[in-house]
DNA sequence: TAGTGGTCTAGACCACGTG
DNA sequence: ACGTGGTCTAGACCACTAT
């Protein structure tokens, strides 16, 4: 009673791209996995760069020999993952820090009330200097590599609320300057970018509550040893690389740390 | 050029189920979400509980009237809601709190370097009252409602970490007394869904640091004035309603609050 | 060996955006 | 009218688990 199939073959087993031996199951993925992996290299490449259109499903099905089917699940995955947006009628684009919402997916900060979102940054300094040990460390740099510290603070309806102390590889941001950061309308991130070519996908922070010390308490109008939110975090692109360290500390008596579980 | 359907018609335009009236896309929702509220319900009912098998693919497509690939992916959405667990070979089953990994899903306190993630609880009290208006307003409870609230204490390494304040539903937890909450082991919300049958599925917390205040500072071990990280969470069950409201108070010197943006 | 979820395919049709 | 993503179907085969 079983219909046999169309006609033309499947072609193979199911595994032939990838895994050079000839090796059953060991190191088995599946074939959206490495459509996944292609894709994902082509964003890496900067084959298509944030902002643009990627070829459509078909295409891609066409030009990788397999269904769309397929393509369409590892785009699924990519667009879970946020490095790529679906729109209907129109294609699917490579996504980017600018004209998204990102003000929540990287600033997880919100008003108690009435307050306001909007807040202008004052860049207090932008220098290259040796990263210390524990940065060299976070950031894979050799001990001798360049770095770049940026410390600003982040205001909300004229209060300092965030203190920021970024470090980035020198090597990675060449011709950073706080001219240029100043000159900069927008995100962080979406500067990164643009300019340098770093799309940040992925962070992981540390979060402790501190008591102020003199020089931090000053930027941000505080007593010292007034409590703060220390927010420790590591930024990630493409490959799970780390390229920022991030020390943020935060007051947060009319704004909190939203975080939701799921 | 284009070939015929097989033969057997699917029947309908797309949108038979549910939205009562004759419209023909105001309302309109994809079959497997219809089908993903069907299971929810289930889930809802208590038709599966906690830990149980669900009917595999083929039978919910049969009892459902649509093909496998739809209740797939329906299936598909609750597991990466944490609603459901697939186990290839052996089935679908129904997420629990008891025998989960939840130590890392609802307490993301994880510590500085060898620390330890066991912890046992100390119960500081346990006791019925009318709740708080505020308190009632975020459980949605009518201002007399009774209400339980419990306190304890998490320490790691016989070392107080975390003060919990919990309130809950009195209706909806009769019979939740002191001692019934100390003979209990495990995770608090596997009590809540095995003695209880509330499944939380979700919650939103608001991280502040704080001051401790007098009482809290006692209880957890350190000064008056010492910076806690303050948590306010509210938990969801089914159809997001909330269940539950939690304030704690962390001590961040040796642990911290471990979060993750994507 | 049988049953379950997991992958892959091919094709039809719908909904949306644009010319 | 056309192309894009979005939904739905049907069937084949693979991988894992149990018996």
């Amino acid at each position: 009673m079983t219909s046999n199939p169309p006609s033309s073959a499947p072609a193979s087993t199911a595994n032939d791209r990838g895994e050079g031996s000839g090796a059953r199951s060991p190191t088995f993925s599946p074939l959206y996995q490495q459509i996944k992996a292609l894709i994902t290299q082509g964003l890496e490449n900067g084959e298509w760069k944030p902002g643009e259109i990627i070829p459509s499903e078909v295409e891609l099905a066409g030009r990788y020999k397999v269904s769309q089917g397929t393509v369409r699940k590892a785009i699924d995955e990519l667009a879970a993952e946020n490095l790529l947006v679906r729109r209907q009628g129109k294609g699917t684009f490579v996504a980017t820090h600018t004209e998204d919402r990102v003000q929540f997916r990287f600033l997880r900060l919100l008003p108690d009330d009435g307050g306001s979102l909007v807040h202008d940054s004052r860049l207090v300094e932008c220098r290259r200097l040796r990263a210390p040990a524990e940065i060299a460390r976070q950031l894979e740099l050799k001990p001798a590599d360049p770095a770049v510290l940026i410390r600003r603070v982040l205001a909300f309806e004229h209060a300092p609320i965030v203190l920021d102390e970024i470090w980035l590889p020198g090597g990675m941001f060449k011709g950073l300057t706080i001219e240029r950061l100043a000159s900069y309308e927008g995100p962080l991130y979406a500067m990164f970018e643009t300019e340098f070519g770093t799309r940040m996908i992925r962070a992981s922070e540390k979060i402790r509550a501190v008591a102020a010390e003199a020089p931090v308490a000053e930027l941000l109008g505080v007593e010292t040893g007034f409590p703060l939110l220390s927010v420790e975090r590591v930024s990630y692109t493409y490959g799970d690389r780390p390229v920022e360290v991030r020390r943020g500390w935060y007051v947060t008596t009319r704004y909190f740390y939203q975080n939701d579980l799921s």
